[in-house]
DNA sequence: GGAGTCACG
DNA sequence: ACGTACGTGACTCCG
């Protein structure tokens, strides 16, 4: 198939200015974007070995967009003096070296791409287009991809109808609606002020498209909404049509004119090196070599030389009902091994079913339609998934449980998620769905169906398997991520009662106090500002009430809180201004956060498994790991959090400084030990160490210093951190480290060991043999070596405590489905569960039994339990001996 | 989309 | 002289 490349030159010569150091040529010339550019067409040149290309330019303005509205990309800067001539100069380059390029009067880039492309797809050409720009998103089709630059301009992120799919859940054609809904700042298209991102995406989820939201607007949640888009509905309206890429442009051009021609070798060779641009001018000679090597002996299926080596994917098979139920009996029977993809329907995976499964047996691959198959091969197959018999081998098993659990249907027989297995062998990465996973197994650019993502999925996974276990990663793999996987989704599943009227009058609290402060503020600064915006907030502080000035940031004064706290005493509105932030923060993340995830009185958080990299847990959406407690304004909060079943209650079972015990198993060092061999109050003893002193003698400041001397060790201890932390001079701190490290010297001897082994091996591991690689540690630059030393002390700390609570919670999970209980909630070292108020002895005995004893170490562990009918007012519980 | 801020362990 | 404690996620502003 023929492909064409189609660069947004504007986009690409903009990002590569911004994104490298100004280089100059020899003669002076600025050249960095040049450079960028000229680096990354060669390399897409060798890459996509295109059959036909395109520069495309935007030309002066004004545009027809300005015409419709004269805001439209109103607020963008001038070019930079240094950046402007570089396009003429790379124009005259990419004319010598044959390179098309189009561009036109009174149009943008993106439209003449959008022209191009139709032209292109219409004779039924593969387009790539390279981007920095999101707009191009809209032009998407089973033809088109958009590669769009992501930092710097040689990172670069595929996106095709399925990545769209996965990121957004969104069609191409939605892209306009989702701007015309959020608006676009970086091209001043307002769109609805106040909605964001995540409001368009659920408002498009519901409706489709902007026309069809503001034809429901009466319909939609919330007051506010409804009357931001009873106002705003034409600009909406604007914002749409101006996000719409313009595709009948007025542009003769024909398809052959963009092909991809043998250029003049010596003047393009001549002019790039005139610019000084040597790199660029040796890749243009390699991939001129190699097609010259090529040409003479084209690729066996006819194509244009291809780097890319694509496995091939046998043809699924298409099977009707009575061919369904034979087949999967058969493999029911002889306890087949199943790599299974698997697509849903829905917006999210706690409210949808699966639609589409991929299935491959290890010699053929299926796919399977629920629409199109009756009632009985839908029930076997369900029967099939629920078989411990039938191995599966999946990728984010816990998705797929939590579709499963929708439908109150089961999955056993785990053979590997390799998802999972993936994050264990580097949690680095930021993503490890199957189709980025593939992404990094193959070369198959094209848009996978089900079923060739499942052959793909057995072929890796075979792979995969060997990783895993020539890294020592099996059992934490099998024995603890992939069971915690069911887990996870359970809780999930489960939710957690939040009562939506007391939420309701907590926020008409805080937004009474609000408000009233606010009045105060501006009363004290002596007009209205937005107290929200940190740069007007300095400038109030800082220029017109002429407070000095302590800290600053990369924009401007700094205004955080510690640096307010010291300036309380200068000003009284410094305190209102803290006070409203705090109140600010409660309202608008916890209140209006959680009630927009609050469905029918419950709210269902998702655990990411893959996304620390330590093997923490995390929650998002809403994030339920850190809702506050340390001060007791928010604290109350917690009183919203209650059972989901009438005569229930809360039970909390949390590790008591777990990580500090883990650091005393490590180190074995003998005074740290026996400290908690003996139960005493460690922070106590500490400081009788450091200071001194007997521990009877130990005064409260004492403590609280050891304490945060205690506390820094896990975070890799310096004494700026120290001095910060407890207001006092760097000496001082420097002094209680080194009294500390004099007394716990096999701590001490600890941590400089695990740095150095860090060094050597490049990477640190938890008790579970989790691992995690540390590259800071050999980068040149002083400060991120230190950063990787620090790392390197800490993770393998917090790691194994996250590894212990993981076993802990299987256990759990498998004691409390016995009783009436459920577990609810992960907060690191902390386990919230529910349970019939009958069961609460049991449960308690049971729960703390098993986290205490999840994975001994040389020192006891310790789970402190309370109870009670909210997660506010939880009172200590002791079981009956 | 990045920066600033702040909530948690 | 420089910039500094580990791991997260959500909201807001602003170019």
């Amino acid at each position: 198939m023929a492909r064409i490349l189609i660069l947004d030159g504007n986009s690409l010569v903009n990002r590569a200015f911004y994104a490298l150091p100004p280089l100059t040529s020899a003669e002076g010339l600025p050249t960095n974007a040049l450079h960028g550019f000229m680096t990354m067409l060669f390399k897409l040149e060798k890459e996509q070995n295109p059959d036909y290309w395109v520069v495309v330019f935007d030309k002066s303005k004004p545009t027809v967009r300005t015409e419709q509205f004269e805001g439209y990309k109103a607020q963008r800067k001038e070019t930079p003096d240094t950046l402007r001539p570089q396009f003429s100069y790379l124009k005259e380059i990419l004319k010598v070296m044959s390179v098309p390029m189009l561009e036109l009067e009174g149009y943008e880039a993106d439209d003449i791409i959008a022209a191009v492309t139709d032209r292109a797809v219409e004779r039924g050409m593969e387009v790539s287009i390279y981007t920095g720009d999101r707009d191009a998103l809209q032009l998407i089709s089973p033809l088109t991809k958009v590669f769009l630059t992501m930092r710097g301009i040689t990172e670069v992120q595929c996106y095709d109808e399925e990545k769209l799919a996965e990121e957004y859940r969104l069609k191409p054609e939605q892209i306009i609606d989702l701007k015309g809904l959020m608006g676009d700042a970086s091209d001043n298209i307002p769109g609805i002020p106040g909605v964001g991102k995540k409001t368009a995406l659920k408002l498009l989820y519901q409706y489709g498209t902007v026309e069809n939201v503001l034809s429901h607007k009466n319909e939609v949640s919330g007051n506010k909404l409804q009357n931001l888009l009873k106002e705003y509905a034409e600009q909406a309206l604007l914002s749409k049509r101006l996000a719409a890429m313009i595709h009948d442009v007025p542009i003769n051009f024909s398809l052959e004119q963009l092909l991809h021609v043998e250029p003049q070798r010596e003047e393009s060779v001549q002019i790039l090196h005139h610019y000084s641009l040597h790199t660029a001018a040796r890749l243009f000679e390699q991939n001129a070599d190699r097609r010259h090597e090529h040409k003479d002996q084209p690729n066996a299926n006819g194509c244009p030389n291809s780097k890319l080596t694509h496995i091939p994917i046998p043809e699924p098979n298409m099977l009707d009902g009575q061919a369904w139920l034979e087949q999967m009996r058969s493999w029911q029977e002889q306890k087949v091994t199943l790599a299974i993809s698997y697509r849903y329907e829905g917006t999210h995976v706690h409210q949808g079913r699966w639609s589409e499964m991929g299935i491959c047996d290890g010699n053929d691959t299926y796919f399977l339609d629920r629409r199109e198959q009756a009632a009985p091969v839908i029930d076997l197959w369900h029967e099939i998934l629920a078989d411990d018999g039938v191995r599966k081998i999946l990728a984010d098993v816990k998705s797929l449980y939590s579709l499963l659990f929708n439908e109150k249907k089961d999955l056993n027989g785990l053979d590997l998620d390799v998802s999972l297995a993936a994050y264990l062998l580097n949690p680095n990465q930021s993503r490890y769905s199957l189709s980025e996973l593939l992404r990094d197994h193959t070369t198959n650019l094209f848009d996978l169906l089900a079923a060739q993502e499942a052959y793909l999925l057995r072929k890796m996974a075979e792979e995969t398997v060997e990783k895993i276990a020539g890294k020592n990663l099996e059992k934490l793999l099998h024995e603890v991520e992939e069971p915690v996987s069911r887990v996870l989704a359970a809780m999930e599943k489960t939710g957690i009662a939040v009562d939506e009227k007391m939420l309701l009058q907590y926020g008409q609290e805080l937004e009474a106090k609000i408000q009233h402060l606010e009045k105060d503020i501006y009363l004290s600064a002596g007009s209205p500002f937005n107290i929200n915006s940190p740069q007007q907030l300095g400038k109030v502080l800082f220029e017109d009430l002429g407070l000095p000035p302590m800290k600053k940031t990369k924009t401007g004064y700094s205004t955080d809180a510690e640096t307010l706290e010291e300036l309380c005493s200068e000003h009284p509105v410094v305190e209102k201004v803290l006070e409203f932030r705090q109140l600010v923060k409660l309202n608008s993340t916890y209140v209006k956060g959680l009630l927009n995830q609050l469905h029918d009185g419950i709210i269902h958080t998702t655990f990411q498994q893959t996304v620390t990299a330590t093997g923490r847990l995390s929650s998002i959406e809403p994030n339920l790991q850190n809702i506050p407690i340390r001060l007791d304004e928010g604290r109350k909060l917690r009183k919203v959090f209650t059972p989901t079943k009438e005569g229930w209650i809360l039970f909390s079972a949390d590790y008591s400084q777990i990580e500090l015990r883990i650091l005393a198993h490590y180190s074995r060092d003998p005074i740290l030990c026996e400290s908690f061999l003996a139960g005493e109050d460690v922070h106590a003893r500490t400081a009788s160490e450091v200071f001194q002193v007997a521990i009877s003698d130990v005064t409260p400041d004492m403590r609280r210093k050891a304490k945060a001397v205690n506390f820094g060790l896990m975070y890799g201890l310096t004494d700026f951190g120290l001095a910060r932390d407890l207001g006092i001079s760097r000496k001082e701190a420097r002094y209680y480290i080194t009294q500390y490290f004099e007394r716990y010297s096999g701590v001490h001897r600890y941590l400089q060991e695990v740095v150095d082994m860090a060094k050597k091996t490049g990477e640190v591991r938890t008790l579970l043999h989790r691992v995690r690689k540390i590259p800071e540690l050999s980068h040149p630059n002083r400060m991120t070596k230190q950063f990787g030393e620090r790392i390197a002390k800490n993770s393998p700390i917090q790691g194994t405590a996250a590894d212990i609570m993981k076993i802990a919670m299987i256990q759990v999970y498998e004691i409390l489905k016995e009783l009436e209980a459920e577990v609810l909630l992960q907060v690191h070292d902390e386990l919230l569960i529910q349970t019939s108020s009958r069961y609460l002895d049991v449960v308690s005995r049971k729960v703390k039994e098993a986290m205490e004893t999840a994975w001994p170490i040389s020192v006891p562990l310790q789970v402190d339990c309370k109870v009670g009918k909210n997660w506010y007012d939880l009172v200590p519980y002791q079981f009956q001996e």
